[in-house]
DNA sequence: TCGCTTGCCGAAACCGGTTTCGTAACCGAA
DNA sequence: TTCGGTTACGAAACCGGTTTCGGCAAGCGA
C-alpha cells in the first residue's frame, strides 16, 4: 500500500520541471534543453523523442529560470505616463488587449508600468530592464526627439516605436498613416465645396504633428486651395484646449468653414465653441477629425473621424518588438497602416460663407467667453 | 549550421549582484543574503556594514533568480476581460495608474493580461501562476458567484477581489460602498420633492448590482416613499441597454419622474431615449447614476454621478494584495471607500407630473423607436 | 589497419540567488 | 580547567534552467 504524504512544499509544487522530463527519458537535462532549443547537435531522432514527451507530460520551461541565465524572461515591457491618462483612455483598453494577445500567443507575457514624465519614466524603464521584467519595450507616443528611445539605444535594449521618428536612426516602429488622413480629410472638404479650411494641430512635441501637418497641407494643394497660416493652430491635446483653438480661428476677421482636426479630443472642444458662438457643426462649420475614439459617436451631431485601430496597433508592436528581441534587424521592423474613415454629421457643404460666419459671430461674442464650463 | 541569435554578451551586463556585494565585504554570499532577509542567526553589526555596502554598491536582488528558489518573483498579476473593453475603458487608466504606482513603490511590478472570459481566462491565471509571472492577482469585477476565485483560492494563490463577495469565504477584498451611493442617490431626488423614482441596475451577475439595489431600497424606504417593482430594470451594463430601459420605463402606463441607474453608461443612454421621447432631462426627468466617468461632463446637462477614484482603488488593492502575498491573514486585509457626489444638471426638481410626462411621451411614440443611431 | 574527423550526448559548470548544515569561537557554569 | 550550549558565520547544496567541455563510437580516407 502507498502511504507517501504529498505535503512537499517545494516552489515547484506541481510543476513539471526540465529533470523530471529528462529521467523519464533516461538522458541528461541538458540534452533536453538543447533538443527543446533547436542545438545543431542533437539529433532528428532524440529531438522528436523529446520533443513529444514533453509535450505530452506538459512541460512548460520556466521564463524566470531561463532569465538567469540567457537575460531573457520573454516579457514585453510598457511604460505609460500617468498625466497622459486622459489622453490615453480611450485607446488604452484596446491597445492592451492587443498587446496581450499577441503576446499570449509566443507564451510572452506584459509587464506595464506607469509613472511620470521625463526622468521618472526613465529610472522606471531601467529599473525594469535592471530586474528583467522586460526584454524590450513598446514606446508608444514617440516624442520629435525622445530620451526613451536615446536610453534604450544607449543600454542595447530593443524597442518598437509607435510613432515613426524623424532622424534615420536604427531603429523599429509602427505607426499609423496619420498624414494620408489629414490629406483625405482636407479633400473631402474641399469635395463639399469648402474654400477656407483651418487646421487645428496635436502638440509639436510628438512627431504625429508635424507628419499630419504636412499631409493637410499635401491635400490642400492637391485640392487647388492656399493654407492661411492665421488658420492653422497647434498644441490642441484636450478638449480645452481644442475650444479655445476654435473660439480664436472662428472669430478671426475672415474665418473658415471647415476645420480639420489631428486629434479627436481636440475636435470635441468644437461642439462647446460652436455653440457658444452659434454655429451648427455639420452645416455652418465642418469638422472632420482623426483618431476614431468612442466619444465620436456621443457628440451630436456624430464626428467625422478617421479611426485608428489601437487593438491591432497594439498587435503590431507586440509582434515587431518580439521579433526584434528575437535578433532580427530592426531596420526591417517597420510597418504601417491606415485609419479608415467613419463618417458622421459633422461635415457636409458649407452652409453659409465666410461673411455670413463672421456676422453670426460677431452678434455672439458680446458676451463673456468660458470654452468649458462644468467638471472637466 | 547554428543560425540562432546567440547572446555573446554576458547576462548580468553591469548589474550588481550578490556575489560581488559579498567579495567586496570578504564574506560568503549566503551571508549576504540572509542579512539582507532579516535572517535571525546574523549579528547586528554585520547586518548593518552588510546593509551599507549593499545600499552604496547599488545592489538589487534579482527578482528572477530569487523567485526559483523562493517561487515568489514579486510581481502582481491583472487579468481583465477583453470583451469588456467598452465597460473598462473610462477606468482602465486611472486604475492602472494606482495599482501600478503603489507597485513600484514596494519593488513590486505588475504583470498584465486580456483574455476572453470564462475558461480561457482561468488558464491565462493558472499560466501566469505556472510561470511564476504572478504571484497574487487582482481580480476586477467580482462576479457574484466568481470561478476566478474559486481557481485560485484552489491553487492556493493569493488574491484581493475588487467587489465584495457574498458568501462568507475567507478571502480579502477593496470596494466601494456603492449601495451607500444609491442611497444617497435616492434621498437626493426624493429631497427634490420626487415621488416616483425608478432604478435601472446593472448585471445581475455581478455582486455588485445586488448590492447596490439594496441601497436605492434603502434610501427610498428611508424617504417614505414606495418601490414600484414595475420601475426596476436589470441588466443596463451598456448606452444601449440603458437606453432601451429607460424608453420601456417612460411609456410604461404610469412613468415616473426620476431615474437612479448603478452604472454611467447606461445613464448615458437616458439622454438618446430622453430626446427621442421629447424629455428634458434635469427638468421632465431627473437621473442621477453612479461611476463618475469623464463622460459624464461630455453630455448636457452633465450627468449628476456618483464619482468613483479608480486610481485610489488600484493602489489600495495593490497594497492588500502585497500584504497578502507577504502572509497576512486575509480575512484582515478587508478595506472599503465611499463614492463622491458629482452634482451635474441632470437631476432637480420635477418640472412635470407622471400624467403630464404620460401625455408627452404618448404624442410621441407614435414614430419608430430606435434606440441609439450611428457609429456606437 | 590506423588515425582523424565528426556526430551525438553525458557530465559538470554556471547563472544569481536562498537555505541547510556544520563548526569555530565564545559564553557561563561546574 | 573542562564542559555543554549559543552565537555567528562559512561552505555547500539547491532551485530550474543553459551552456561548455570532453569523450565515446561511428564513419571516413589513406
Amino acid at each position: 500500500m502507498d502511504t507517501r504524504v504529498q505535503s512537499t512544499a517545494k516552489p515547484s509544487a506541481g510543476r513539471v520541471t526540465i529533470t523530471d522530463v529528462a529521467e523519464a527519458l533516461g538522458v541528461a537535462k541538458g540534452t533536453v534543453s538543447r533538443a527543446l532549443n533547436d542545438y545543431p547537435d542533437i539529433s532528428d531522432a532524440t529531438r522528436q523523442r523529446i520533443r513529444r514527451k514533453a509535450e505530452l507530460m506538459g512541460y512548460r520551461p520556466l521564463a524566470q529560470a531561463q532569465a538567469i541565465r540567457t537575460g531573457r524572461s520573454r516579457a514585453i515591457g510598457l511604460v505609460l505616463q500617468t498625466d497622459l491618462a486622459g489622453a490615453q483612455r480611450p485607446f488604452l483598453s484596446d491597445f492592451l488587449a492587443g498587446v496581450s494577445a499577441t503576446a499570449s500567443d509566443a507564451s510572452w507575457t506584459l509587464t506595464v508600468a506607469m509613472s511620470a514624465g521625463g526622468d521618472e519614466m526613465l529610472s522606471t524603464m531601467e529599473r525594469l530592464v535592471h530586474e528583467r521584467k522586460a526584454d524590450g519595450f513598446i514606446v508608444p507616443r514617440t516624442f520629435a526627439d525622445d530620451a526613451r528611445a536615446e536610453l534604450l539605444r544607449r543600454m542595447n535594449v530593443p524597442f518598437v516605436l509607435y510613432g515613426r521618428l524623424t532622424d534615420i536612426q536604427n531603429s523599429a516602429w509602427f505607426d499609423i498613416l496619420g498624414e494620408e488622413a489629414m490629406r483625405k480629410a482636407a479633400k473631402r472638404l474641399a469635395d463639399h465645396g469648402h474654400k477656407r479650411i483651418a487646421f487645428v494641430n496635436g502638440g509639436a512635441e510628438y512627431n504625429f504633428s508635424h507628419l499630419r501637418e504636412d499631409g493637410f497641407r499635401l491635400g490642400m494643394a492637391q485640392s487647388g486651395l492656399e493654407v492661411d497660416p492665421a488658420l492653422v493652430i497647434g498644441g490642441a491635446m484636450t478638449t480645452e484646449a481644442g475650444a479655445d483653438a476654435v473660439h480664436r480661428i472662428m472669430t478671426s476677421p475672415n474665418p473658415p468653414t471647415a476645420i480639420v482636426f489631428a486629434v479627436d479630443m481636440a475636435a470635441l472642444g468644437a461642439y462647446a465653441a460652436a455653440e457658444q458662438l452659434g454655429l451648427q457643426i455639420g452645416s455652418d462649420l465642418s469638422i472632420i477629425s482623426y483618431d476614431g475614439i468612442p466619444e465620436c459617436a456621443w457628440v451630436r451631431p456624430q464626428l467625422t473621424s478617421f479611426r485608428v485601430d489601437s487593438k491591432m496597433a497594439g498587435s503590431k508592436l507586440a509582434e515587431l518588438l518580439i521579433r526584434h528581441v528575437r535578433g532580427e534587424d530592426p531596420a526591417t521592423l517597420r510597418e504601417s497602416a491606415e485609419a479608415t474613415l467613419w463618417p458622421g454629421g459633422s461635415d457636409g457643404p458649407p452652409a453659409r460663407t465666410s461673411e455670413e460666419i463672421a456676422r453670426l459671430v460677431a452678434g455672439k461674442t458680446l458676451n463673456s467667453c468660458e470654452p468649458m464650463g462644468g467638471q472637466a
